[in-house]
DNA sequence: TACGGCGTGTGGTCCGACCACACAAGCTAT
DNA sequence: ATAGCTTGTGTGGTCGGACCACACGCCGTA
């Protein structure tokens, strides 16, 4: 084992051992080097690793916002790792999409009216009534929308996997739009199914917000005229997906 | 930006460039520090963030194993993440399992019955038929076996994210035998159902595949005692997800 | 009492060094 | 001439130490 992992190693054991939770703080990492008998740099290797998951946080300074922090953030994980594959086209958006159309299928079905979500998700159609501004706008809340469905099929994998399946189609996505022969009537069309599958979700309907969902997805793609053989285009149009930091 | 980020960000622009692509060379590490304008510690806490994220893979000496290579291995990122997030008790064990009862019902619905992965497949059963060689081997050819369905489905992330969903509840699952009433009569059944699953998706017939799937696994985790409550309704979901115009 | 400077501990970055490793070229003994 | 050993070279892996920016909380001062 090569020492950087020894860091993921031994927080995996504080972890389970129950003396490490959400929300404890690390030694510091000279305290840490010291402790499990390695090199600072080590340390600091094993650490980056952790943050890439989406385990830790870490933060300069001192108070309750410095040092390194563990979090819970699967999602991130998922995020940059699916960006990079995406990009390095070892991954068909064809599967992405796929994948994404069946995890909201499912958690249309599986979503409870009691979630605090579908609140959420009903405020993001209010905006998106009154906020015409434009496809971007209009997609960037439809992305909320469906991710705050997810959540309220109250699986934590599900919600974190498809938003990152979302996140990393993003640009596709917007690319898509373009074709569409006219905006405006394909919004109007959308807003329209949004509202049938709250309504569908929020009646505890659960199958028939499934069939919504999956009409909503594939209605958008075939209109916007998803060529048949796609993964070509798909991969160009996924390798203009940029880092969002940069 | 983290000088760190810097690398996974010029990774990705070289990516998307076309002027690397998986199997390419990274420079040397102190090559792409002075490239890049960062000392080599960062250039290394960048690469091995890459590395957990399943997209390089760093191998020391000369020749062709040396150097660091991109590879295209999504599982590798899942794996250790999720492994990490059950462990911070961040993801229930429930949604693991829910999650992958999911992406397994719809592999076999559309796994292809020409696959190669399908042969596979049948050898994994063979040598479970030959070699008896406790829960623990067994163990290790089912989770094989479940992935080859996976991959005969042609989605490369869902085959990604089932092999590393039953790595991070392989532990958990090991337990579980230790509360069967008897492994061999178990096991005998498992050999069966196994068969059955491979033979329905060999003739085509992938909505038997696919309740089979569901009831080998539901079978399984109740058999060991575990209750499961929400779990219908997959057959639906899955049969009837695909991409739109393929 | 209000305020501002400063100590202290945190992660972030860098440097230079040495190690183990694996291959390839060249030397050596047969 | 060839098989086998030696050496050179470049790779990632590790280390220790140094300095920086930062943010908080203490404490002296007005």
């Amino acid at each position: 084992m090569r020492n950087h992992q020894v860091v993921s190693a031994w927080l995996e054991q504080e972890l389970a051992a129950g003396r490490l939770a959400i929300g404890s703080r690390l030694p510091g990492e000279r305290a840490m080097a010291e402790q499990l008998g390695i090199s600072r740099a080590s340390v600091r290797e094993g650490t980056r690793v952790l943050e890439a998951l989406g385990v830790v946080r870490a933060g300069v300074g001192s108070g309750p916002q410095a040092g390194t922090v563990i979090t819970g953030n699967p999602a991130l994980a998922l995020d940059s790792a699916l960006r990079l594959h995406v990009a390095s086209a070892h991954l068909p958006v064809k599967d992405v999409v796929e994948t994404r159309l069946l995890l909201e299928t499912w958690a249309a079905a599986h979503a409870s009216p009691d979630s605090p979500a579908l609140a959420r998700a009903a405020l993001l159609l209010d905006e998106m009534d009154q906020h015409d501004d434009g496809p971007d706008g209009f997609l960037e809340r439809d992305a909320l929308f469906h991710v705050a469905l997810a959540e309220a099929a109250g699986n934590v994998l599900i919600g974190a996997m498809m938003g990152s399946l979302r996140g990393s189609i993003a640009a596709y996505t917007q690319r898509l739009t373009a074709r569409l022969p006219d905006w405006s009537t394909t919004s109007d069309r959308l807003r329209t199914e949004h509202r049938a599958i709250l309504d569908a979700v929020l009646a505890g309907r659960g199958e028939t917000a499934a069939d919504l969902v999956r009409d909503h997805i594939e209605g958008f793609y075939r209109e916007a005229g998803v060529p048949r053989d796609a993964s070509d285009s798909f991969r160009r149009q996924a390798l203009s997906i940029t880092m969002p930091n940069t």
